[in-house]
DNA sequence: GCTTCATGTTTACAAACGTAATCGTTTCAC
DNA sequence: GTGAAACGATTACGTTTGTAAACATGAAGC
């Protein structure tokens, strides 16, 4: 059986990822008006603006929709951690050669990371390793 | 005396990306040629393209310029280590609400790190703490 | 001196993005 | 049943990005 080209998991853009959050945020799938009611009010973006960036988020795949009366009910199709996962994979194979130590490096080098993170951090690992 | 808008750091594209990076691994200033030479071959970009994407970062003044007989010598203008915590900031700020510790969480329960990584991390933190 | 090559500058053009206005249709209040 | 409100769909339009071709000019060879 052919597969039916649903390969490539089309970029989110900035705009549309401030979308995606408030998705995230929602309990359960939420209307156009809603996510207006946050994010557009928010960034100062028009009832139109949103319904826009929807669409595009349809069309990328990124959430689906399902009727509700005479209009539409926005879901995340992705899920948050897939997505922040892809885009720290993105960073890391971009800027540190696709090794992730080498990021943790640099923050804790750049003081990106406090003496609490350290510690945080620490404890996490020790955890993780155990 | 006012500002003469030499303000936001312009943002930087992923093929212009490509050539800074070129630019930061050449010792000294680079030819366009020579850029097309390392960065043009490996990625398949005519040399008008590599040229093209030179003239926007000087433009962005993210690199400068040197005449040398009747072209120009390019080197880069912000160091490699101010971008990469930049773009390593706009992320934690964009995906984890600023909080670096969260990113390094997260790449650490969802196996970006192998436990070679955790290990040179904790020795890393350890050296950073002490 | 004329041709050719190297080099920067200008122009091009489609796709993606940010930001919306307009259109067509349905529904709800009168 | 008529007009306004609510919605999704379509169209719009300027900017940025990716990718380059065309152009102008100066140097270098012959």
């Amino acid at each position: 059986m052919a597969r039916k080209s649903d390969d490539s998991p089309e970029r989110i853009s900035d705009a549309e990822h401030a979308i995606m959050e408030a998705l995230w945020d929602h309990d359960g799938a939420a209307s156009a008006q809603e996510i207006y009611d946050t994010v557009g009010t928010a960034r100062d973006w028009s009832l139109a603006t949103v319904k826009t960036l929807l669409s595009r988020l349809v069309t990328k795949q990124a959430i689906a929709t399902q009727p509700d009366g005479r209009r539409f009910l926005y879901s995340p199709v992705i899920a948050r951690a897939d997505y922040v996962g892809g885009e720290s994979r993105r960073l890391v194979d971009k800027l540190f050669g696709g090794r992730a130590a080498s990021l943790v490096a640099h923050l804790a080098e750049s003081e990106a990371l406090s003496v609490d993170d350290l510690t945080e951090i620490e404890a996490l690992l020790k955890e993780l390793k155990q």
